[in-house]
DNA sequence: TATTAAATTTAGAATAATTCTAATAAAGAG
DNA sequence: CTCTTTATTAGAATTATTCTAAATTTAATA
């Protein structure tokens, strides 16, 4: 694993903002100021290939990536459009999709769609 | 209602393989021949903001489409990219996700990954 | 340690889906 | 029918992402 591929996944997985590509390029350049963008696009896509990190795409906007490290879903705001984590006691969605398409779904994708608390107060 | 909004409402609806914007456009040209690009994205635009139709977003392709009639999920093969409807019995699959998150989850966006009985035998 | 092969980085061009702009045309209200 | 609003058209612009090819680094092996 070469030291921009493990910055780059240091920097996703330590992140709470579910940072775009170009975020993660930012805060790489801190610490790697010679570091280019395809350099982090093709990191970015080889962890997410790998499984060691997620990606969360939404529509009309750059891809955000995120930890795989514990399962939890992702709770993305209409107005501010914040992506936040939620995890889901007691429930293994993957299961439970399994059971209910009577499919063998190999994974899965979910954005969920709310008016977070600071927008709605 | 214009008519390109009628004709593209009707394509979306009728097609069983969640066309990509472009398909929309290759069919919809048969019927009215001077249709342009444009056209195409602001009714699709303007038919999944009103929740006509449905968007179905996935990484690195262009969206495809589909119709909001009847409550049912996606599934996509990993394979092939096909995608294919699944209805989920008894399970209003929303409530249960208000209910695991404790959030007023106005909607969401589900994609399964499977491979595909073609692809598989 | 030196050599080699494979993988990665870099730089920048290319691609492609989608949006934007401004002029024209059509739709709907009164 | 006229007026106001909204949609369509045509094409340029934007932008996230991928691709290409050369240089560099990593990892494997002798």
């Amino acid at each position: 694993m070469t030291k921009q591929r493990k910055l780059i996944f240091d920097i996703v997985n330590t992140s709470c903002i579910h940072p775009t590509v170009e975020q993660v390029f930012e805060i790489a350049k801190l610490k790697m100021p010679g570091i280019v963008m395809a350099t982090v696009y093709n990191n970015i896509n080889a962890l997410t290939d790998a499984g060691l990190i997620r990606r969360i795409t939404c529509h009309g906007e750059p891809d955000r990536y995120d930890n795989a490290y514990l399962p939890h879903e992702h709770l993305k705001c209409k107005e501010c459009g914040n992506v936040t984590d939620v995890f889901l006691k007691n429930c293994d969605l993957l299961d439970e999709l399994k059971q209910k398409t009577g499919q063998d779904i190999a994974s899965y994708e979910l954005n969920m769609y709310y008016i977070c608390d600071d927008c709605r107060g």
